[in-house]
DNA sequence: CCCATCTCATAAGCCTGCTTATGATATGGA
DNA sequence: TCCATATCATAAGCAGGCTTATGAGATGGG
């Protein structure tokens, strides 16, 4: 096993997330809905109203990725689209009463998950964990403010 | 922020994990490959002549998932599928001479990446995040021989 | 005021994962 | 030997990321 430690952490991460990711939908399956889902009515609940630029900024993923997640919680009826007055462009995002109860109810399968798969970790290897993680999504993060002002450079080059 | 610590680990381990995927597939395309294909060939370069479901079971893939990736990689030519002469239905997998060659060139990149990423963070801290990961990887993984050993009873029950 | 430019949402098309199901082949016990 | 069962590879169909492109609407500098 030569692998040098900072490759294998690197495939570690990836394996170790995609295990997961897979193990947390299948709880949330049990609940009639998907990890990613969850996790836009997760955030949708602390800041109800949002447009989906905002939240797929905040969510770092790219607006047509929102926008599809977005058509199959609105066919279950769990979020709306609203129209902003101000604006004709943009669509508010609301929790329906539905998504309300839904969201809420997964909260406790949140918890019961961290228990289960990280019981017997203590909090300081957590919070190392976290830590480098955050380390790493910073150097990877798209660089929304570099991009758009590169772009408007290029713009104003042109 | 009142988040706990292990609700905040499961999700930025998730978020982290995409984020860093997308940027090696970013790194992978500029050499005409994705991060999922370059998976399979670094494993074939160690341990050639596979047969699929041993691969996947390695790679903690289902069959099917394997599958089309090796599709792909055989029709660029990179990857052989080559019949075993003692079993009908199992395919080999082995390098084409481009396919090693990719990898081998692939081999520098994913050095660099892991470096670019994880500077500045001490081995200490790699090795606690790694062990932390591991538990997790541990939990959360599919329990092949448990479920292998349930269909066996589950026939026999029948 | 008006036009170039930007922004918001979305479409098209791709990759990679999954679950569920199927056909071909192997294998082991009656 | 023969049949039930298991295993290997694959198909169908879905979710959720991505890049690239487009139309509608907002906005600001000339």
């Amino acid at each position: 096993m030569m692998r040098p430690l900072r490759r294998e952490l690197m495939f570690q991460l990836v394996e170790t997330a995609r295990l997961l990711r897979t193990y947390v939908d299948q709880r949330a399956r049990q609940h009639g809905t998907t990890r990613a889902q969850w996790g836009v009515l997760s955030r949708l609940r602390r800041a109800e109203g949002l447009n989906q630029a905002a939240l797929a900024e905040q969510m770092d993923l790219q607006p047509i990725s929102l926008t599809r997640l977005v058509d199959r919680l609105e066919q279950q009826k769990l979020v709306e689209r609203r129209e902003d007055a101000a604006d004709r462009r943009v669509r508010l995002l609301h929790l329906t009463p539905e998504g309300r109860e839904l969201v809420e109810g997964l909260d406790t399968v949140r918890g019961e998950i961290a228990g289960e798969v990280l019981a017997g970790v203590d909090d300081a290897a957590i919070v190392m964990a976290l830590e480098t993680l955050g380390t790493i999504r910073d150097r990877t993060r798209p660089q929304r403010d570099e991009r758009a002002q590169a772009a408007r450079a290029a713009g104003r080059a042109a």
